[in-house]
DNA sequence: GTAGAGAATGAGACTCGTTCTCAAGGGTGT
DNA sequence: ACACCCTTGAGAACGAGTCTCATTCTCTAC
């Protein structure tokens, strides 16, 4: 999957095409030729989840909550939300290498992340990642055109080590 | 799980607990009170396709392997071997992001990978990691403990690149 | 040699996360 | 108004991985 797509806004009907025409707006990337994605309020109200959620939800936990705002979503709709919205940019998805559920960030700067070992929690890394310098090199050696790159680092989190 | 075996080798029978007696060594960690590990012929059949594979198969290209030798061998034994040897250190197991199965990989010392984002290929990446010099700086701040990390680089290999 | 304990196996059922299919609903452009 | 197309929800289907269980085998003690 490599398609991305622009995101219109609109209103919160039931089932069907969800739109009402009352506001719009593009918040994917423009100008590309390509097909516009609207920004349905099911699209929105998992939006709203992954931007307020503080946490790094799955995508069962963003069904949950997104169910107390619209009850009558399915899950196909989340699930095909959240990777319209990756597709979009407007959330991450990661893959936290311990064979569960992906999870998504609603924060779409490029960062890194600490995950624990025992209760699965991802934190936020602010420190300027220091993969950046290996980029070139690697590319010139291996003929890679890279695209970007995912650092995880693993661990016990306060809580969960021994000694605390 | 964090429990850790050690390894015992054992010839090749067919069904049932496959050790014959035929020599015995250990390859996993030792002289920890745990219990040790046989290396059947299962296993070892497991762990000869992941030293000699020179990509980084799946679960299901290790047990399509491992059947050429072992045609009677099960899923379920290739999936517990897999996991028995990442226990004991012989193997790691990548999660290359891309929701995709887990791959294997018999070079067990620290590494990364560069994946390819189209074909879903990975080679090993030999530079030295960069990483290492923001874990401690990370694990103050944090007060994680952290034990280890996993870096992926996406891009498109050189066969899959637009000009290529 | 024999019995008992314990480990490992293969088959298949099962769980879980995710995607696919399809009919129906609703917006949009003409 | 109408046709077209997009989106939806429900549920089936899929793939990866785990679990269960009867069976088979080794090891140890007697």
């Amino acid at each position: 999957m490599t398609k991305r797509h622009k995101i219109i806004a609109d209103g919160w009907p039931g089932r069907g095409a969800s739109t009402n025409g009352i506001g719009r707006d593009n918040i994917g990337c423009d100008m590309d030729g390509q097909q516009a994605l609207r920004l349905t309020p099911q699209r929105r109200a998992v939006l709203e989840v992954l931007q307020t959620a503080h946490n790094h939800p799955t995508a069962a936990e963003v069904y949950d909550r997104v169910r107390e705002v619209a009850p009558g979503i399915g899950a196909a709709t989340v699930y095909r939300s959240l990777g319209l919205l990756v597709q979009a940019g407007q959330a991450l998805e990661l893959s936290l290498g311990n064979g569960t559920a992906a999870r998504y960030d609603g924060n779409t700067s490029r960062h890194d992340h600490l995950v624990c070992d025992r209760c699965g929690q991802a934190v936020d890394i602010d420190l300027p990642s220091p993969v950046e310098m290996m980029v070139d090199e690697l590319a010139h050696s291996t003929g890679f055109a890279i695209t970007g790159y995912d650092l995880q680092l693993r661990g016990l989190c306060p809580s969960c080590r021994p000694g605390g």
